[in-house]
DNA sequence: CGGACGAGGATTTTT
DNA sequence: TCCTCGTCCG
């Protein structure tokens, strides 16, 4: 038996050994859940399964690659390479690729994001001339999005009377229209969203039983990571998959489920064994990260929970430290208490920066917490934010590669006909669109194939749109002959975008210019690593990659894949989501607070507040050696300063593993009382019998979350059947309920990128005497028709411009460029 | 066209 | 608070 076989616990190599049969892996945090799953797939090679018959499915490009990667430590990196190996959405498009003229696609479809489709809706809703209050686009968007994951097409939708009614109560009986108009819009483009990448496979499979039979054929041993993240489309696709040979692998902790908003269904892992029912079960319970009593400690909160699967998690390691409690009077005090906590145990310990994370629910707790941190000079790192994907210069320049590889994408050619700037307005564009409209043709087909005068334009207007249409030829005439990278190169060049960047000197400007570099360069590094894998397994087919091939993978990627080793020695700062798979010795988790952590959106339902729970057991499980939990009574929320009680789930955790660090004097128990404080602290285990006695300070607050119906709770009914029960195609349309809540995106505390410190500061310069700047200076009476007279208060050169600042004496202060205001100097100050 | 300005909105977000 | 979006004006 191999090395790696022998070196796993028992659990863990029964789960691997047994892999001829459906099994399901439930595997608690830290349980080497990736170990298992890559010693698995390398024994069944060593055993002589071909690797084109694996099909191992993730959720993210990153479990992938590590995956791969640890299968060929294990064995050699060529055994690994024709495994089936990706996340769903990769695998999937590229089947979709391989059948597109199946379902009437092009085998070179575009892959729109989400904020893609979210722009798509809107123009849908503006064209259909609803109003967005009521329509609003992330609401439909995300209700799209809903019905796509539960396989109820425009047309099923339309049919289901319970559906439609709850649209018109409502007030959005137009729902379904917007949906049928959204769906014909994207296949008019050619395009998929991500929902599609799902939803079209199961319509291949099911409309096409030889497609899938032969899908069927191969996939002999389907594995799935995450199996308690999968939505009911991706269920559904494995279902169908692993009809024949009923060989599915499934691994993944219910505890960890975290991501129902988009779909995830818990239900899926719950009822695994009614699927498959000669399926084996593997409970991997012994946790290899965290002390006993961070591992306890969890436990004893997620047993709160109704909805699981009983396991029960140990660690062999040392009973370690407890786990901090930290009370704040503001959210600013607890970035501070954080951030000398931090300081001592990084000294004390001596630590890297970089095995502490501190994590938090919202991304808009990052920015007190960042501020305390550079106070004292600890380095962090920002995850989250704004994605290098979702940058307006790597959008431009995608969706000129993407009109480029695909004339239909209207959006694309929206996105980019004016972009940068080339005086081409809306007026121009509707014309387009109105003769493309009556030609049936997209919009590139118009423009490239019609004349100024069937588009009814003026000289000027289509001169610059015969310009534009040349340059686009051009390009999309080199995609038969030059390399991606030199296609790439030649789009950002030639569409005007790296020269209006560099034009602007704004440091904005030049971080633009970075990240199109660096994007340019991953055609090249993704060019040669195709190239290289092909040489090594002998095709030639692959000679060339074409950039078709590079935007369809580079379509489905997140920051999280590119993640540079150089940002070492620096505290992580993430939100719990993001921090799902990942461990460092201490973990800060800042706001256990009501309705931040369990969020306010989350209380209404049992469900929510279980996924809460979920969620801090997440937070509480990336801990190592040692967890620190802070609160704070008062919050700047929105702009105005909330009180906060603290989380109901500080009160879950058995208090015999808490430090509390404040308020000794109200609530520390005689001395030599065992364990009183945290008791009346929290009212955790039956703790606010006392409170009701008649405490003061959190008492009162105790028995305020301590609602009646938390208290009747009583004796936890864990043994209660769960809820809900899982509904099968045969009804999926109960899925929709309840409709999810609004995703649209938000985007605070960004700037992942650029270090705060390493920003070129943008002071404004005063104005050099070039030219008209000299003109005006700082304290002159100066006069414009329309604001009065005014004193000037600030002057600046500004891109080519000089900005004036003038206090007006009627209109207030208003800022000016001199190109265009009428400024008339009147004295000198 | 493109910047200034005000209103409105603000969980979480693997693909 | 602080960002995004729409509108208005030079």
């Amino acid at each position: 038996m191999s090395e790696y076989i022998q070196k796993l616990n028992d659990a863990q190599r029964e789960a691997v050994v047994n892999f001829r049969c459906p099994s399901l892996i439930v595997a608690g945090a830290g349980s080497g859940k990736t170990r298992v799953l890559t010693c698995r797939i390398a024994y069944m090679l060593e055993q002589g399964v071909a690797p084109d018959t694996i099909l191992a499915l993730t959720f993210t490009n990153k479990a992938a690659a590590e995956m791969r990667e640890r299968i060929g430590q294990l064995l050699s990196p060529q055994a690994t390479r024709r495994i089936w190996m990706g996340t769903f959405h990769s695998l999937f498009s590229r089947i979709l690729r391989a059948e597109a003229d199946k379902l009437g696609y092009p085998s070179s479809y575009t892959i729109y994001d989400a904020s893609d489709a979210r722009n798509l809706v809107k123009q849908i809703i503006r064209e259909m001339n609803l109003s967005d209050e009521t329509y609003k686009p992330g609401d439909i968007a995300a209700r799209i999005s809903l019905a796509k994951n539960n396989l109820i097409t425009p047309g099923a939708y339309e049919a289901n009377a319970s559906l439609q009614a709850e649209d018109r109560e409502r007030r959005r009986p137009q729902f379904v229209d917007i949906y049928k108009l959204y769906v014909q819009k994207c296949r008019q483009n050619g395009a998929m969203d991500f929902d599609d990448l799902l939803l079209n496979t199961n319509i291949l499979f099911k409309d096409f039983p030889d497609v899938l039979a032969r899908y069927q054929a191969q996939f002999r041993y389907i594995l799935v990571d995450e199996y308690q993240d999968t939505n009911f489309a991706q269920y559904v696709i494995i279902r169908r998959l692993a009809e024949q040979h009923s060989n599915v692998c499934v691994v993944g902790d219910d505890a960890q489920s975290i991501y129902s908003f988009r779909g995830a269904k818990i239900e899926n892992i719950l009822r695994f064994r009614n699927d498959f029912p000669d399926a084996r079960i593997f409970k991997l319970e012994q946790n290899y990260r965290s002390t006993q009593t961070i591992v306890d400690a969890a436990n004893s909160i997620i047993e709160k929970n109704t909805k699981q699967i009983r396991k029960r998690s140990f660690s062999t390691a040392e009973q370690g430290e407890k786990i901090k409690v930290i009370k704040a009077y503001t959210d600013k005090e607890e970035a501070i208490l954080i951030a000398g906590d931090i300081a001592s145990t990084v000294r004390e310990k001596d630590l890297s920066y970089s095995e502490i994370a501190i994590l938090y629910r919202t991304n808009a707790q990052s920015r007190s917490l960042e501020e305390s941190l550079r106070g004292r000079n600890i380095p962090y790192k920002i995850y989250g934010g704004v994605s290098f994907y979702q940058r307006k210069e790597i959008k431009d320049l995608l969706a000129y590669v993407r009109l480029v590889v695909n004339p239909k994408d209207d959006e694309a050619f929206r996105r980019v006909i004016n972009t940068p700037a080339r005086g081409i307005g809306d007026v121009t564009v509707n014309r387009i669109a109105a003769a493309a409209a009556e030609r049936n043709l997209s919009l590139w087909e118009a423009v490239s194939t019609l004349s100024s005068d069937d588009m009814e334009m003026k000289g000027a207007a289509g001169k610059k749109v015969t310009a534009f249409a040349g340059m686009i030829g051009e390009l999309s005439g080199m995609r038969a002959t030059a390399e991606a990278y030199e296609l790439g190169l030649e789009i950002a060049v030639r569409s005007g975008i790296i020269g209006t960047y560099k034009m602007q000197q704004t440091p904005e400007a030049v971080s633009a210019l970075e990240n199109i570099e660096e994007l340019i360069n991953s055609v090249r590094a993704y060019t040669d690593e195709q190239k290289r894998i092909a040489a090594e397994s002998g095709d030639d087919a692959q000679a060339r990659v074409t950039l078709d091939e590079w935007l369809q993978n580079v379509a489905l990627l997140t920051d999280m894949d590119n993640e540079k080793p150089e940002e070492r020695n620096k505290v992580t700062m993430m939100t719990v989501h993001g921090a799902k798979g990942l461990e460092f010795e201490y973990v800060y988790v800042a706001g256990l607070e009501e309705n931040l952590f369990p969020s306010m959106m989350s209380l209404g339902n049992e469900e929510g507040l279980e996924e809460e729970r979920r969620l801090f057991y997440v937070a509480l499980t990336r801990a190592k050696r040692g967890a620190v939990l802070s609160f704070a009574e008062s919050r700047f929320k929105w702009g105005e300063m909330t009180f906060c009680r603290p989380s109901r789930f500080l009160g879950e955790i058995d208090p015999k593993f808490l430090d509390i660090q404040f308020d000794a004097d109200d609530l520390s128990a005689p001395e030599g009382g065992n364990d009183a404080p945290v008791r009346t602290a929290y009212g955790g285990r039956g703790g606010y019998r006392k409170q009701e006695a008649g405490r003061k300070d959190y008492t009162g607050n105790a028995r305020t979350y301590y609602s009646g119906r938390e208290q009747s709770r009583g004796e936890r009914s864990s043994e209660r059947p769960a809820q809900g029960g899982f509904r099968h195609a045969a009804a999926p349309v109960r899925e929709m309920s309840p409709v999810v809540p609004d995703s649209r995106f938000r985007s605070v505390g960004s700037r992942p990128q650029v270090e705060p410190e390493q920003r070129i500061p943008s002071a404004p310069r005063p104005a050099e005497s070039a030219g008209a700047g000299d003109e005006f200076e700082v304290g002159m009476l100066v006069r414009h028709d329309k604001f009065g007279t005014g004193r000037v208060t600030q002057v600046e050169e500004w891109s080519g411009d000089v900005k004036i600042t003038v206090e007006f004496d009627g209109a207030g202060r208003k800022t000016l460029l001199r190109r265009f205001a009428k400024l008339t100097p009147l004295r000198r100050g």
